[in-house]
DNA sequence: ATACAGGTTTTGGTATGCAACATGGCGTGA
DNA sequence: TCACGCCATGTTGCATACCAAAACCTGTAT
């Protein structure tokens, strides 16, 4: 019976979720979706009114925003939407890299057999998605293949920083995710293949180069940007 | 004139620091010093009134304890002082590792001449610290020379993560800085003259070793503090 | 011992007030 | 015209007070 309990226990009771958690994710959705603009001051009092809670879980919530780097809080002055540079969104997706390289050869070491058919799984859910040309879903692919290559990894706190970084690369990357999709998406099938022959080596190899050049893809859609706009 | 105004405002005005930081700092201390024992309950008021200040920056800081991973915060129960088990030890000290291999990296890549005396000033200083076997500033000297790598590494992002993992792995350390000292700086050596060379692959491989023998020699004192609790 | 009922503690959130600081506008004087 | 100083306004940072709900503790009856 203790036995028992504890199995039904390993999925905790649903606690309420605590309200700061609720604005955070608002929050951090308004600024990923651009309803709120780099740059723009957030008065606490408004935010608050806005969606219908008092200033404390406001407060509360802008606090980690700042330490997640989605905001800058100025003090006495209050809380800024981030602007993010070419030069950090350069250092992001270097420090990402080298954080995916080592899940991957973690994940490579760990994975077993089954943990590959979901990698399957989820890689073919991409492939659908890429030929249906819904960016949506493609990203959401994406984000779920190189997750679940993190859960097999087994290091939360590697897990942890990743999830952070990857937020934020998700931000940059949106745009760029259909014209790179099916470079990205050959080169997460070579990693799975990697990871099933649990070659720690190649993939970590493999993951280095698709972040890599997703990276550089990123750079040169950039240069590409800055072209259009100087006319 | 306007040079010479924005050379002065480099170093801009002293804000008055807000006094959630203070609490912050003052609360990380007295966890990493021992004050505060792994799984205690903090209780609000209790930490309001100890350090003379109301329950709102107290909460403030007590999140930004949590997301620096000093505290767990269990929803409807408050703020328990975290307990470090050796398997996040290890995640911990393996993160770190690549972190600090591409900080090496990178440093290698951009390090001027007048870094490398910093740099050797620095080694110099900790080799002191070692023969006086003053572990206080033996911690410092290893902390400032891992940080000045970090510095010239020159990526904020990384900075960022490298100094949170740090802190932590200052808290798991300082009992073997002492014994592991002599190895350490020695390895430290070859790390500034890879540097110096600008031999970016060297450094990292150099830094990696470094680093897993560092955590190495944690899991083997561990091991020797089990087996003495043990009887 | 076990289970239950009731009281206590603590959190999470609301509301409110206020001093300090930042900002922006306005008028005055050079 | 421009620079300076002054003042009104807005916002933050923190304090205080209060409350509902959840969790914890305890004594009692079984």
């Amino acid at each position: 019976m203790r036995e028992a309990l504890t199995a039904a226990a390993s999925r905790r009771v649903t606690r309420p979720a605590p309200l700061r958690q609720a604005v955070y994710d608002a929050l951090t959705e308004l600024i990923v979706n651009g309803s709120l603009k780099p740059g723009q001051h957030l008065v606490e009092a408004e935010l608050a009114e806005h969606l219908g809670v008092s200033r404390q879980p406001v407060r509360e919530a802008l606090q980690r925003l700042q330490t997640a780097g989605w905001v800058d809080l100025r003090p006495a002055q209050g809380a800024f939407v981030h602007s993010p540079t070419e030069e950090e969104a350069a250092q992001l997706l270097g420090v990402r890299s080298v954080l995916e390289v080592y899940s991957a050869q973690l994940a490579a070491a760990n994975a077993k057999s089954e943990d590959i058919e979901h990698l399957c799984e989820l890689q073919s859910r991409g492939v659908d998605a890429l030929a249906a040309g819904d960016v949506e879903r493609l990203v959401a692919a994406n984000t779920a293949l190189h997750a679940y290559v993190t859960t097999l990894a087994a290091n939360d706190v590697l897990a942890e920083m990743l999830s952070q970084v990857g937020q934020k690369v998700r931000w940059y990357y949106t745009p760029i995710a259909k014209p790179r999709g099916k470079e990205a998406w050959n080169e997460h099938a070579q990693l799975i293949k990697a990871i099933a022959k649990g070659d720690a080596v190649r993939a970590g190899e493999v993951m280095r180069k698709h972040t890599e050049r997703t990276a550089e893809f990123y750079r040169k859609q950039l240069a590409v940007a800055a072209g259009a706009n100087r006319g």
